[in-house]
DNA sequence: TCTTCGATTGTCT
DNA sequence: GACAATCGAAGAA
């Protein structure tokens, strides 16, 4: 299995985000891999755009957003949620792609027992869900996706037809104004 | 199945 | 001091 190369992340955040659906994203907890097939996602680019963390410029929260493609950004909100993205694009232009769903597909014993007792339909259909399910914290921003000895990486896996991808309009960005409030900007598949 | 609502804290104004 | 790229329990239907 091949792990994404730089030259994937640094691109337009769209276009990342758009061909990320299917591939898999990877976690080693206690040395043992879990994984799942993405297949949700959502694309945040610059300062320009009101619904991204790098609208009011670089912070010590969002720094890893200006830095080179292909690194995680991992961060705390509604004091009990981590989210995982991949950052985007070159240095010094901030964008990244919020991983919002996965299809669990290796470690299921690990997921289970983190995830009980709830139901294995919803053990990763959100981003903070992935997140717990997978064992991502803070401890993760910044990590190399690239590197095979990363803790995080993503591998290449499925091709998914442009049929079987919808673009919608992001989620939880209710007090961001239009146009970005209404960009179709998340990804979504259904790998059922 | 759908809707409402409480939880809980880092970050920026 | 306000709000957040959310979750999951509980109650209604």
């Amino acid at each position: 299995m091949s792990i994404l190369s730089r030259d994937f992340y640094v691109r337009d955040p769209l276009a990342v985000a758009r061909d990320l659906i299917g591939k898999q994203l990877v976690s080693t907890i206690h040395g043992k891999r879990v994984a799942g097939i993405i297949n949700e996602t959502e694309a945040y680019d610059g300062e320009q755009d009101l619904a991204c963390h790098a609208r009011s410029g670089k912070t010590q929260r969002n720094a890893v957003m200006y830095g080179t493609g292909g690194v995680a950004y991992v961060y705390f909100t509604y004091g009990m949620h981590w989210m995982f993205n991949c950052v985007a694009r070159e240095k010094d232009h901030p964008a990244a792609v919020l991983v919002r769903a996965i299809k669990p597909t290796e470690g299921i014993d690990i997921i289970r027992s983190i995830r009980e007792p709830i139901k294995p339909s919803h053990w990763c259909d959100g981003p903070a869900k992935l997140t717990r399910s997978l064992g991502i914290t803070g401890e993760h921003n910044g990590s190399d996706l690239c590197s095979d000895t990363s803790p995080i990486l993503i591998e290449d896996k499925l091709k998914i037809p442009d049929n079987l991808v919808q673009a919608t309009p992001r989620i939880g960005i209710n007090y961001t104004p239009e146009p970005w409030k209404s960009m179709p900007w998340r990804f979504i598949a259904d790998l059922s």
